[in-house]
DNA sequence: TAACAGAGGTTAAACGTTTTACTTCATTCA
DNA sequence: TGAATGAAGTAAAACGTTTAACCTCTGTTA
């Protein structure tokens, strides 16, 4: 059986409220008697019951994080400095990937709310963004929330980090462009979200600025996977056969469009160019080394904590961040 | 405020202990009284206290993971199937990455028992299994513990889950032994945990099978990435230029590796064979592609959670298994 | 008709803390 | 001396559930 602090305090003889004074520290007990309490509660390796303290206290220094898609390098990245974040901060961590499903996403958010955590980071699932409202119970509840990455204008009063997408689509385009491609490619996974719209868009802007017309059709969906975009690319080489350059959204895609390309005998970057997104290990030792889309993970982590921490302590906290990324030129372009 | 069974009870003007009976379905209530219940729940969209819960109930259905290092792409892949399994079973996820410190670890576990968590799936940090021993209250307290990847004599009497370590070193040197290499180099990241000792052992019985003499300037330890390795390999190589065949323990060494001999212009695998560890996206296209020991990381992760399952329910319940892992040949061995 | 069973509800204790408001006693100060 | 102050400790309520035990009807059965 667990040993409590009733039990410490009979042994010691003593009153409940005093060891919970002594073991919290809120209260100055005599050197004696707080002695005689901390050797019985060695004894027993006392630890208190975090279900009881929560219940008390109201608060449990726990807080949800909700992704959409796991493992996925970026959404990886983050976690890892959100967890370093929550440790430093002395919170615990809990951790839900809900697979792009909204049903399970939904049902996640009401059970956080039952006084489970202090507040919650959400990467809303893609069918959410895309076209499901949230319920409004979550909606007027007071559990604070920060979202991450993908935005969802139900909570458009609430925190929001992301990395700096629209710039992104801009500086991997105009890069291109800037080196005479007119027929850019795009390869992406998954349509509707906001990174999504918002590198297309950034895309668009650039070619404006070159004078170059929009074509839908150099714009070609894939799954989010190497088999995918492997898939992905040839598809939309066949159908495009003007295309010089492109430009993928993601590294596993990246990946699979430089596998398909291969596989069509296309030389990179002499018959296609080609940027991706977000670093990954092997990038700069695959052949040709491939020019990408830098992302920070780490920061878009660490400030999503620090907002969520803000806005548990003040309520009214609202604030929009776009975490910058980086070009990395590297062979895969021809630059 | 937030809306508990009280008010709810006295809105409908009925007691506590009926609507819990209709929140949980422990006893038949009229659908008269059910009705008007479930309407004023609806109307305040009301959710249970789960810090009430947890703590009459004594059971939170939240499980502990916690982890050595992240991201890995080989934790990252059991964590995925930890958290779809524990989704399945009903269970959230208290997500700790340790980050290989031992005092942290142990600060974790000691916060873990005080009723957080149900159980705990722990992969020990490096040190810990190394040299250090856990302290006591955490061996004899009831809280049941799995093991999944690395292992610990301390908790010799909770079930264990690992990939087969010793097969994949086997496996791997008894391939390149079949080729004609006798001077296979091997570079690791982590002595002292069960995993590279195993794959060690694997390897050395191998070399025994073929009556080569095992040479402990062979091992090379480097640092658990990418640069660590590029360097470890440059210093095995020069020390030992007789070496045709390398094995490397991890997915970002092998990258690192591959980089490492490019600068030194060897050529893959014509003057130095190699076999990695872990499958990773860009393995098939690198050049030249990849051989290596594939893991199944998902089974690993499902299994860790079925044997926590099993040993919640049953407290005496004990067993390890051995995930097997597979070869898969590509063009980097020249086999 | 008496005894019983079952349906539908309620009361109150219990889970393990924290914290407010009290008590008691010794010391200090005027 | 008497009042005020402070130090050390305690009693009891509160947090929001679950659940064993009990109660009160109504209808059934012998």
């Amino acid at each position: 059986m667990k040993v409590t602090m009733k039990k410490i305090a009979e042994e010691v003889g003593v009153s409940v409220t005093t060891v919970s004074h002594v073991v919290n520290g809120t209260k100055k007990i005599s050197s004696e008697k707080y002695n005689q309490i901390m050797e019985i509660i060695r004894k027993h390796n006392y630890v208190p019951n975090y279900s009881a303290k929560n219940l008390r206290s109201q608060s449990t220094k726990t807080a949800g994080l909700i992704v959409p898609s796991f493992p996925d390098s970026y959404v990886t990245g983050y976690i890892n400095s959100i967890s370093r974040r929550a440790k430093e901060m002395g919170y615990n961590l809990l951790f839900i990937n809900t697979d792009e499903d909204v049903d399970y996403e939904q049902e996640t958010l009401k059970l956080l709310h039952s006084n489970m955590v202090d507040g919650i980071i959400l990467s809303p699932s893609a069918k959410m963004e895309e076209s499901e409202s949230y319920s409004e119970e979550l909606l007027d509840s007071s559990l604070p929330i920060v979202l991450i990455s993908r935005y969802h204008e139900a909570f458009q009063h609430s925190p929001f980090v992301t990395q700096d997408d629209f710039q992104a689509g801009y500086d991997a385009a105009i890069h291109l462009l800037q080196h005479g491609h007119r027929d850019i490619g795009l390869i992406y996974a998954v349509s509707g979200i906001s990174p999504t719209k918002n590198r297309i868009n950034g895309y668009k802007k650039a070619l404006e600025e070159y004078g170059v017309s929009f074509n839908e059709n150099y714009l070609e969906k894939g799954h989010a996977t190497v088999e995918g975009s492997r898939k992905a690319v040839k598809s939309l080489l066949e159908k495009n056969k003007e295309i010089t350059a492109l430009f993928v959204l993601s590294d596993l895609m990246t990946i699979g469009t430089i596998s398909g390309l291969k596989e069509m005998n296309k030389k990179i970057p002499d018959e296609v160019a080609l940027i991706g997104f977000g670093d990954f290990p092997s990038a700069p030792i695959m052949d040709p080394p491939v020019t990408n889309i830098s992302l920070s993970p780490d920061t878009l982590g660490q400030t999503a904590f620090d907002l969520l921490l803000n806005k548990i302590n003040n309520p009214g906290y609202d604030k929009t961040v776009h975490i910058p990324n980086f070009l990395i030129t590297r062979k895969s372009c021809g630059c």
